[in-house]
DNA sequence: TTTATAGTTGGTTGTACCAACCAAAGGAGT
DNA sequence: ACTCCTTTGGTTGGTACAACCAACTATAAA
């Protein structure tokens, strides 16, 4: 029992709490009517990550394929994002945000930053920046961590956690 | 559109990153059986927070009565919480944790600190700190922020809330 | 031809909401 | 003091949404 895992353990309570957000309060707070909450996620990820293929989009957010091919549905047929077919591969749609798309994504972004920027009114834009950053890094270490579990909790770790 | 919006506006994506992972990657990454992931942030709250009412316990999730109702009914029949009449309130049951209950817990956190550990390996431990301390500042302004826009976003923006 | 991959659809689960309800408290009016 | 009426704490029923897995079709690739 190291410090470090002693400094990870206290960082859980918040971590916690942040994401038990989810699918709470936030989502009430700052929700709109036109994007199913889901949706702003995967249609960020087109608009930021340009023109990809629903299985890339799925692994990159570790979420079933089914999950993503519905929630594609919607967004295209609120004509948000639109789909082609591959010419180099007919199995494959790519997956486009439409201009609309782009518009009411970059609407919802500004009406969170704004709520965002009201809630954290008494802080430093110092930390603002620095929490972004760790947050960036955790995010991305969190991500591989999961997918290192999920694929193989078997002999991967080398010597013995579990 | 002040430089502290745009530093929001920062923090919204790995915000909508780390959030994401609700319900996804991160919860089967390190899930048990014997506590429903929903729980385990009840069970924490009792835990730390001493015994409580059920009402309180919802208040500070910021979740519906009815939810915190049934996640209790479970944890009660896993005998990880017990309740007993308030003497002074006839209609209230004050929630406490079993010693089980703390014992399952504390299992549970130090498997979450470890796992944590690993992924964040590379980390420097003053980083972790840091941004401990800006994750419990960030819930809490989030926190407070959710119940203003859920309580009254009719008139009380601009000047006085409530 | 056989096997693997991309995507869709059906069925199930977990977690949240709201509305309706019961039981108990707390005030107000007589 | 006694009864009404409103408020509050908690439970239950019904519904919505987002995730999963399994089964299926169509296409590629070996």
């Amino acid at each position: 029992m190291t410090t470090h895992t002693e400094a990870c353990g206290q960082l859980l309570g918040p971590l916690r709490t942040l994401l038990g957000f989810r699918q709470t309060a936030l989502q009430r707070a700052y929700q709109s009517k036109e994007l199913s909450t889901s949706g702003t996620g995967l249609l960020a990820e087109l608009v930021h990550g340009g023109e990809s293929r629903a299985c890339d989009l799925a692994h990159n957010r570790v979420v079933d394929a089914s999950v993503v091919s519905r929630q594609l549905g919607q967004l295209e047929q609120e004509g948000l994002v639109e789909r082609r077919p591959d010419p180099a591969d007919r199995r494959v749609s790519l997956l486009r945000a439409t201009e609309r798309g782009r518009q009411v994504l970059a609407e919802r972004e500004a009406q969170k930053a704004n709520w965002l920027s009201h809630a954290l009114r008494d802080w430093d834009e110092a930390d603002v920046v620095r929490l972004t950053e760790l947050l960036r890094a955790l995010s991305c270490d969190l991500l591989a961590a999961s997918r290192e579990t999920l694929s193989g909790p078997a002999e991967t770790t080398e010597e013995g956690n579990r």
